[in-house]
DNA sequence: AAAGAGCTCAACCGCCCTAAG
DNA sequence: TCTTAGGGCGGTTGAGCTCTT
């Protein structure tokens, strides 16, 4: 940055006017919030010169949205946040302040360079494109199965560690425990099951359509639903997909991951109410 | 311990859109 | 209609940190 260590070293009386660049001093800081405390947001030019700061109205602003407002949140992404990125990334491609929105305390630009240092550098390492369909199917895949597995592991792990201090697991049929994970309003309670069989488990979504839900078939067949087939410890079942984001938006609607004969996966629609066993293991 | 490679993320750049005059 | 300023957005850069050899 040779430029900004030109400005930031100089020091003559015909400096004194430019424009500084580079890092924030404390000093600036300071007057940056102490003037936004007092008259709020906006006009960033004028705010500059008003505050005494010898900065552009655009650094002003992105300084201000990005790294000092309150609500701002600092460290790193939660596994709910890097899957709702995930997810709206492929719904939305670049719109970094879009989605934004939805992560709250989360700046386009973190989102933008977690994109581009964790995400692109995945598919640099398969020598492949994002904007694939192939990247895209991996993400959905094998990427999000994981996040999910993760979110799944977490909240067990926080769930047997309160009820080992305060009270041993309620009994739900089955051998069932009960977890809870929040994300934004689109992933709400989840059950994590434990199978009959030894090492699998998986996460179901309590909060099911009800026709759904109420389908002995869908408690036979979880494993490989929509809903639960990728939160499992099973090697054989960990890579199946999911687009669990679908019950945010219209119920259930989208893609699962049925196993054929030969152990191959089989990307299968379903839609809520249309999905039943039966058809699963047709395909099969 | 040192050097180089790789990674992270704050900050900047340039383009675009919108509103006001 | 044209010009200008303010602001928003996505892309890019590079200092400093961490990891690897």
């Amino acid at each position: 940055m040779s430029t900004n260590t030109k400005s930031l070293s100089s020091n003559s009386s015909e400096d004194d006017n430019e424009l500084r660049r580079g890092p924030w001093t404390l000093e600036e800081d300071t007057l940056l919030i102490q003037y936004i405390g007092r008259h709020g947001e906006g006009r960033w030019n004028l705010l500059a010169n008003r505050a005494g700061l010898r900065r552009t109205g655009k650094s002003c602003r992105l300084r201000w949205l990005n790294y000092l407002k309150p609500d701002v949140k600092r460290g790193n992404l939660t596994p709910e946040e890097q899957l709702m990125i995930l997810d709206l990334h492929t719904k939305w491609g670049n719109r970094w302040s879009k989605i934004a929105q939805y992560l709250p305390g989360r700046t386009d630009n973190e989102i933008k360079n977690y994109w581009r240092t964790r995400v692109q550098k995945q598919a640099r390492h398969l020598k492949i494109d994002t904007n694939s369909r192939e990247f895209q199917n991996i993400i959905r895949c094998f990427w999000m199965p994981r996040l999910l597995q993760k979110i799944g592991d977490q909240n067990q792990l926080a769930f047997s560690h309160q009820h080992s201090i305060t009270a041993p697991p309620p009994q739900l049929p089955q051998s069932t425990e009960q977890g809870a994970v929040s994300m934004s309003g689109l992933i709400h309670d989840l059950d994590i099951k434990k199978q009959d069989t030894e090492s699998s488990s998986c996460m179901v979504p309590s909060q099911l359509p009800m026709e759904m839900s109420n389908t002995s078939q869908f408690s036979e067949y979880y494993p490989y639903s929509p809903f639960g087939g990728a939160i499992v410890n099973n090697d054989q079942i960990i890579n199946q997909g999911m687009d669990i984001f679908s019950l945010g938006n219209s119920a259930a609607a989208g893609n699962c991951f049925v196993p054929d004969s030969e152990s191959n996966w089989l990307d299968t629609d379903f839609s809520c109410g249309m999905w039943n066993m039966d058809e699963l293991l047709q395909k099969c």
